[in-house]
DNA sequence: CAAAAGCGTTGATAAATATCAACGCTTTTT
DNA sequence: AAAAAGCGTTGATATTTATCAACGCTTTTG
C-alpha cells in the first residue's frame, strides 16, 4: 500500500528514497480506509490529519447559510486531501472532506510530517514541488474564474482534468465550477453541437 | 534598501540571517526602479525574475480577445511579484505586469534563488513559510470567488485587505473581484446604507 | 493654462445565471 | 420487489451582473 506513495515521492523528487528512509516512512503513515459518505474532516473540527490518496475519490466544500454546498476541491488517486489553513493555523475548519466512492487513504500529522521532513531530504524537496504546482494550479483555476464565462470554464476543466470528469457526477463538476446544476446542464446542451 | 528584505526574511524563518547570509543576499538581489506604469512583465516574455517590493505598488493582469483586463494580483511593500508558472517552466507568460506607483524592487532569477537556497538555511524556510501563506491566502480567495455574490466578496476584500482599497482605484478592485466598475459602484451606493 | 486622460457615477437595456418546480430514468436501500 | 434516493433535464420566471452611453469632477500632461 504504502508503494504508491514512495513512488509519488520519488517522482517528485530528485534523490531517490533510501530503504532506510522508507522504512520510516512506512512507520508513520497510518492507513485509513473511508466508506463512500464518511467524513475525513467535518466542518468545525481543527483539520488534524494530512491524507495521501491511494485508491478512491473525495471531496472538500463548504456549506454557506442556506444549506448549499459549495465544492473547492476534488481528489483522487495520488492526490492530498487536507484544510492547509486548519492544520497549519491549529483554527477550526470551515470546510468539510469526505469519501464520494470508498477510499484509501496513507494519514499523517503535521508535526510528523515535520520531523520527517529533518530526516528525509526527498521529502522537502518534494513538498517545495508540490507547492509550486500547487501555486501554478491554483492560480490557473483563479484566473479562469475571475476572466471567463462559464461556458469557458466548464471548457477548460474539460481539457485540464478530464478524468474528474469520468469519476464525478455533473452536479458536483457544477459545484466546482461555481455554477448550479442546471446551468451545467444548459451550457453542455448548447455545446453538444 | 536590502533591510527591508532582510527584516523580511527574518520575519519569516526560524533563524536570523548572519552577517555573511545578509552580505551574499545584498550581492545577489539587484535593485530594480520602475516609474509608473512601466512593464515588470510582458505578456509573451517567460518571466525571469521574482521581484521584492520594496515601495511601490503593482498589478498583475491578462487581456481577453475584447482587450479588457483582469486584474490577478495586487502587490505593495514587502510582497512578491511574479509569474510562477512562466519562471518556473520557462514558458511565455499569458501576464502583464506593470507598476501602478513609482516602484522599487530587489530582483533576482530562479537560478539565483535556488543557489541561495543551498547555501542560506533561512531562505529555504522562508520559502517554505510563503508557499503556506500563499496556499492559505489563494484558498481563501479561490472559495470565496466560488461561494459568494459579488456584494459578499468586495465585503470580505475589504476585510482582508484595507491597504488594497486605500492604495488602488475602485475599477482595478472591480477587476480584481471579477465584476465590472460600474456594478462595484452600485454594491458601494447599496451598502452604504 | 488649456487639453487630455483618469475616475466614479448613473440610467437604460441586454445577457448570463439562479431559482423553483416537475419529470423520467437509474441505482441503491430496505 | 417495492420504496427511496440520486441524477440529469427542461420550462417558466426572477435575480444578478454586464454592456453601452453619457456626464461631472479631478488629476495629469503638454
Amino acid at each position: 500500500m504504502h508503494k504508491n506513495l514512495f513512488a509519488y515521492i520519488n517522482k517528485h523528487s530528485t534523490s531517490p528514497l533510501t530503504s532506510e528512509e522508507e522504512a520510516l516512512i512506512e512507520a508513520t503513515f497510518q492507513p485509513k480506509k473511508l466508506r463512500k459518505k464518511q467524513y475525513f474532516l467535518q466542518e468545525g473540527d481543527v483539520c488534524k490529519y494530512t491524507g495521501f490518496i491511494v485508491k478512491g475519490a473525495m471531496r472538500q466544500y463548504s456549506v454557506d447559510d442556506k444549506g448549499s454546498e459549495h465544492i473547492v476541491h476534488l481528489y483522487i488517486e495520488n492526490y492530498w486531501a487536507t484544510d492547509r489553513e486548519s492544520s497549519i493555523m491549529l483554527t477550526p475548519s470551515v470546510y468539510n472532506i469526505d469519501a464520494w466512492e470508498d477510499t484509501e487513504m496513507l494519514i499523517i500529522t503535521r508535526a510528523e510530517m515535520l520531523d520527517l521532513m529533518k530526516k528525509i531530504p526527498a521529502l522537502v524537496n518534494m513538498i517545495q514541488h508540490m507547492d509550486e504546482r500547487n501555486a501554478i494550479a491554483n492560480q490557473r483555476r483563479l484566473s479562469s474564474t475571475i476572466s471567463n464565462t462559464a461556458e469557458k470554464r466548464y471548457e477548460e476543466f474539460g481539457n485540464n482534468h478530464p478524468q474528474f470528469i469520468q469519476r464525478f457526477p455533473q452536479h458536483i463538476i457544477a459545484s466546482y465550477l461555481g455554477i448550479t446544476k442546471e446551468t451545467l446542464s444548459r451550457i453542455r446542451k448548447q455545446a453538444m453541437k
